[in-house]
DNA sequence: CCTCTGAATTAGGTATAGTGAAGATCATAG
DNA sequence: CTATGATCTTCACTATACCTAATTCAGAGG
């Protein structure tokens, strides 16, 4: 049995897609790797046979033990990864996420111990995602909420995006919404869109992208400060 | 036209082998990279197909220009991350070929800058090269011998090792003979071993070894260093 | 009941990247 | 002048990992 590049990812991306609520069919894997159906069912085979996944009857596709150790490793790399580049190179928090999902392929042991010698395991990653994927679950047992989902005004704290989206990302930085980012909501406007102030601009966001941004309310706007 | 790990291993092996002095040709790429010489017959015709190599009559490998710039991007991408491993993480002197040889493949043109402007270009890597790999002659231009070419007593400094070989590395650090440590030549044996004197132990190395060590002389030994 | 849709598979094809076995070429040592 | 060894290639094969095109299959709506 020989792991490569190809079936890390397909670990990993059962591992993500099942984290972020989706129903993990073979489907579901070939939009979330941009492959074609056929190759799915091919690597499915393959992963099966090294007994790293499970397809149930109704096509429901699980990881085994050794199989979800391996895309938890993975998660874990790309987090440390993303940290890596962020807190000790300074790259901009919408490029490292790309940059991770190459380099966690080729992170060591050894090398991942010293990454958490370094860095520790209790920050968030620059997107605002702790160690472990989280669940939508475990999101909302935190008190977040989708910004597409806010129903009343009030200040909020821009906590966390969904990484796989380099344009939106880019487009989000231009606007300066990055994680850790506070904002007022105004409110819902009739083309679907979501007013926020911010220091200095007024955003319209479309709903699109307010269905992949989790915020968390703030109970006193910080104007105390001075 | 698309590069691949292995394409790029090829490329590198090659600017590797010519600066080492090695005669590039089709045998000297099968040591090199552990592979049967039909594969690399097939792996230089993909090569040769894509204009990253030129194959001479005689049968000696030279890169093109795109070639050769793939293979000193490597290169260069290889010395940061061994730097980055040993200097920012404090990993190994002798762990950090391997890791780096995986990692090399995976870091983009952003992390690559990024790694400069944080370590910059002037030190030398835990072996002991710069940048660009060092042909033989460019270190005999700088006063290195290789330790088995050593003639008569005196101290020296280890000022470079043969990286490639894992084992090797391994072993001359039990023996506190790493990168940088001075010692005194004592003499050269009947067995072809050479005995070394270091500060409280004295070694007998073979010149299996000692044909891969790279030493310069010390003028004075320091002595009156208190 | 039949059709349409979405999901999954099968069939057939490509490229990469390796293996082992066997043969061709060629210089050189005996 | 042959024999040997090194080098390189061709051939046949394997596995991974993708593709397109066509087919199967199940469930929902008309």
């Amino acid at each position: 049995m020989k792991i490569t590049i190809s079936k890390e990812n397909y670990l990993k991306t059962i591992a993500e897609a099942e984290a972020e609520g989706e129903t993990v069919i073979s489907a579901t894997l070939a939009r979330w790797l941009q492959i074609t159906p056929p190759a799915v069912t091919a690597g499915l085979h393959r992963l099966n046979r090294d007994g790293l996944i499970r397809v149930g009857k109704d096509g429901r596709i699980s990881l085994t033990k050794p199989g979800s150790e391996i895309a938890d490793r993975l998660l874990l790399r790309h987090h440390l990864i993303e940290r890596m580049l962020t807190e000790m190179f300074g790259m901009e928090w919408y490029k490292v996420h790309d940059e991770a999902e190459r380099l966690e392929h080729a992170v060591s042991e050894d090398f991942e111990r010293r990454l958490i010698a370094v860095l520790g395991t209790g920050k968030t990653c620059p997107h605002g995602n702790s160690v472990r994927a989280d669940t939508q679950q475990d999101r909302r047992k935190r008190g977040w909420v989708l910004l597409d989902e806010v129903k009343a005004p009030g200040e909020f704290q821009l906590v966390s995006v969904y990484e796989r989206d380099r344009q939106m990302m880019e487009f989000l930085d231009h606007l300066h919404l990055c994680p850790g980012v506070c904002f007022a909501w105004v409110g819902r406007n009739y083309d679907e869109t979501i007013t926020l102030k911010m220091k200095g601009l007024t955003v319209q966001l479309g709903a699109s992208v307010a269905k992949r941004i989790w915020v968390t309310k703030k109970e006193k706007p910080p104007h105390k400060a001075l």
